[in-house]
DNA sequence: TTCATTCTCTGACTATAGTCAGAGAGTGGA
DNA sequence: TCCACTCTCTGACTATAGTCAGAGAATGAA
């Protein structure tokens, strides 16, 4: 497995990674392409280039100085907070940036031109296949504190889609309440899952002393479905659950939540009656934990 | 398509290019990495290094002279061309490989480890896909002299390939011969396919005036099967052919071709009663050209 | 109001990755 | 024995891609 990974690195970078520089730079210095690449339609702030570029501060300062030089870029000051700089682009560099995207079209046509009809066609869809499964292996999944802005992103976007959809709706007063300080530890943990510093999934356990743990917060953003987060996740509850000597996962849901009633039974949950009484869930779900 | 190669070529540079730069080349500068790992442990003349790597002769030149004075190379003559330089590894040179080699290995690992046991074989899987295609896409046909270098290679691999299937052997002197002068233009056509400056494939062309052209010489080296070059050669050569307003081709081949006579069916040629006598045929065909 | 912190910028560096011209030694064919 | 050519090396450059320390302005919590 390691020997394909290494191979396919080293095609990779040589065939499509090359000739990426190449082709998208031109004329321009790498750098200045990416950064005006990633300020992009909209304009961006220069901390969050910054840190997706993972570029110096003191860099950044110098490649936005030169793209203003030459009249690609402004950089103006936030409204709300005049630190911060946000740096636009001008019709110049929307210009140039049509250019680079034009190269970036030539570099895939080149990869796809001597291929046949049948060839292109397996090569887009296991290009999909890897890009897919790359972008799943960079999903990252760590305990946080369930005040942290990223836990309280993950659970408003859970009730937003609880209510859209359960037939009834949902209304968090009605439903067992899982407190903050309940998914926090010692009383419990509060898990997320972030791609590319955006959390794009969650779950928390609620520890109960002799009583089996309880998940709770389960939830994948529809941009991560397919990626395996959810299974990442219910498999890193369970650790913690083994960890703190839980003998035994229980959980409750709804019966329009079927992939997440799916993943449940295929990870070993067995459905149990109902062990609470959750005016919103159809089906009650245990598993025994292996210590 | 294009949209989902430029996707795929964003996200694995991101993820593999960028780890990759970094793992492999520690301390030492990529330049030193890249230069170390392809002298190799048998040792490499510094004009190949420097054509395969296309680097400036005097980048190299400085490279090495780094990296001897570090101790992890040796570079010698070549007996039979003093002009040449051969640049060989030491011990520590060998060592230091070895440490490259194991961060490419993280690398690939790190790749892996997030992914469930069922993401790594369909990860493994669609990237041997992708590397073959993309390993495709980089051969490229061209017309050559039949006194090349890269042709004779070609000849020879034939006549030892025919040498080594037939049943009763092959011997070229018992067959009906395709001299150099009747597959070079005007009289005809030598094609050899080329996959990173090395010679993979072969195919010719015969024009008669009136006859249909003759198909002689198709021929892919082991490594390079299953990448669509025969087939690609059999379309270049028909190209030809219509440019030379030629109205139909003919072949024959030898039962136990096995390949090149699926091939040749698939790609419209139909069995036809012998058109001559050569000794080591078994199987004619034919195709009408389109113009 | 104070003060630690954040955000950005500037100046002063360094390392890497080249490019180009030209020289010297060796080779091979006329 | 010429002479064109090949291979490599050196010296003298340039551009790119950073790194690091520190300063100034703005912010937000105590």
């Amino acid at each position: 497995m390691v020997v394909q990974a290494r191979r396919f690195n080293r095609i990779v970078t040589q065939r499509v990674g090359a000739l990426n520089d190449h082709f998208l730079a031109r004329d321009r210095s790498l750098g200045e392409a990416r950064l005006l690449w990633e300020i992009g339609a909209g304009g961006r702030d220069v901390r969050s280039l910054r840190t997706q570029l993972e570029l110096d501060s003191g860099y950044v300062s110098r490649l936005l100085r030169s793209l203003e030089a030459a009249g690609l870029v402004k950089v103006g000051q936030k409204k709300s907070d005049k630190r911060v700089r946000i740096a636009r682009l001008t019709p110049l560099g929307k210009a140039e940036v049509a250019v680079l995207d034009r190269g970036a079209d030539e570099l895939a046509g080149s990869l796809l031109a001597p291929l046949s009809e049948n060839q292109r066609a397996r090569l887009v869809a296991s290009m999909a296949e890897v890009e897919l499964l790359l972008t799943a292996s960079m999903v990252e999944i760590a305990p946080i504190d369930p005040a942290h802005p990223h836990a309280q992103h993950c659970l408003h976007s859970y009730f937003a889609e609880l209510n859209r959809r359960f037939d009834e709706g949902f209304d968090p007063g009605r439903s067992i309440p899982a407190s903050e300080a309940e998914m926090r530890p010692p009383a419990g943990v509060f898990l997320v899952a972030t791609l590319r510093g955006e959390p794009v999934g969650s779950g928390a356990l609620k520890f109960h002393d002799s009583e089996p743990a309880e998940i709770k917060r389960m939830w994948v953003d529809e941009s991560a479905r397919g990626l395996g987060v959810g299974r990442r996740i219910l498999g890193e509850l369970e650790k913690h659950a083994a960890e703190h000597g839980v003998r035994a996962i229980r959980l409750e849901t709804n019966r329009t939540l079927v992939e997440a009633i799916s993943l449940y039974r295929s990870a070993g949950y067995e459905e149990v009656p109902a062990f609470n009484d959750e005016p919103y869930a159809h089906h009650w779900f245990q598993k025994q934990i292996s210590i």
